[in-house]
DNA sequence: AGTTGTCAAGCTAGT
DNA sequence: ACTAGCTTGACAACT
């Protein structure tokens, strides 16, 4: 029993991008065709004061996970975007990793459905790689170690999976080190599954964030346990505990369409099927914080009454 | 001030 | 061949 709580007390529960209770946004951008240095610091300047204050928010409410939005830097990998950001502002990414790590905290980040890895077309590939530089870089520019993760889905299949994957797979291998120790891949809901994903890691050893509603859509009928417990063998000690994705199915929306707010039976329920294996949970719920806080609360009802 | 069409990027399924 | 949806907010142009 001891055991037990002792594991579920290192889970670290947390929420995307947004924050909806503070009045602030930190993943404000601009249209393309309004570019100039001066919005493009404007813009960053009020992201990272933006950043601040959510992570201020959420350790005052004992909410240590956070996925930073793709969109803090805009345009960061875009030709047009020449400004130096790293240096601008490199003070000031270091200062928020410091608070991030003196608290105890772990970050992620999502580039979207633009970034595909195994495409076929080499400018893509080519796009999706300049895209993933500016993701780690801005990690590294804050100084945080492996632990903080990008994660991205393994891509496109082309009616072709077996070879959609052996392009991954060589893909992956030509990565630069700096991409290599953070990037994780999620199984996904229509295409690649678990098992599509243990195939790529036994070849790359990527680690695999485990999405649980992805899997209730598409799996092999591993059980959520079970899936879990094949995903924490590919995190090693340096990348941190195993990250999953938590949502739930919207009552009312097409399947695959996340929940409004979080269904509290259901997660205690998940909580108490996966007792005793160690990870941090990303609610992507789209009420955000909101049921990020009544997850914290039912993590820790389970711990008081153990 | 409020409303609404549109936004860097790609793939897929449906028309 | 073409477009909506992904998932969704928020910019920016228009009333």
């Amino acid at each position: 029993m001891f055991i037990y709580k002792k594991l579920i007390d290192n889970m670290k529960i947390g929420y995307p991008c947004i924050n909806k209770s503070i009045g602030c946004t930190s993943n404000s951008t601009f249209r393309l065709k309004s570019y100039s240095e001066s919005l493009m610091i404007e813009k960053i300047q009020n992201n990272l004061n933006c950043l601040k204050k959510i992570l201020e928010f959420n350790l005052s409410n004992g909410i240590l996970f956070f996925r930073i939005s793709s969109d803090i830097i805009p345009f960061a990998s875009h030709p047009i975007c020449t400004f130096d950001w790293k240096n601008y502002f490199s003070n000031e990414l270091k200062q928020i990793g410091e608070f991030i790590k003196q608290n105890n905290m772990r970050i992620s980040m999502h580039p979207d459905q633009f970034v595909i890895l195994n495409a076929k077309n080499q400018e893509i590939i080519d796009k999706s790689i300049k895209e993933l530089m500016y993701h780690c870089e801005l990690l590294d520019t804050m100084e945080l170690d492996e632990t903080a993760k990008v994660q991205i889905h393994v891509g496109a299949e082309y009616g072709d999976k077996k070879n959609s994957i052996i392009r991954f797979i060589q893909n992956y291998q030509m990565l630069p080190p700096i991409i290599k120790k953070r990037l994780v891949i999620e199984n996904d809901d229509i295409k690649y599954s678990l098992k599509d994903c243990i195939k790529i890691n036994l070849e790359t050893g990527v680690p695999i964030l485990f999405d649980v509603f992805h899997h209730n859509c598409l799996n092999n009928n591993e059980t959520i346990k079970e899936a879990i417990e094949l995903c924490i063998k590919t995190w090693v000690k340096k990348d941190g505990l195993l990250m999953v994705d938590y949502s739930q199915q919207s009552p009312d929306g097409k399947k695959g369409k996340h929940i409004e707010s979080i269904n509290q039976l259901d997660f205690e329920k998940f909580l108490i099927e996966t007792r005793g294996l160690d990870f941090d949970i990303m609610l992507e719920i789209k009420d955000k914080e909101k049921s990020a806080l009544q997850a914290l609360k039912i993590k820790n009802k389970i711990n008081l009454y153990q």
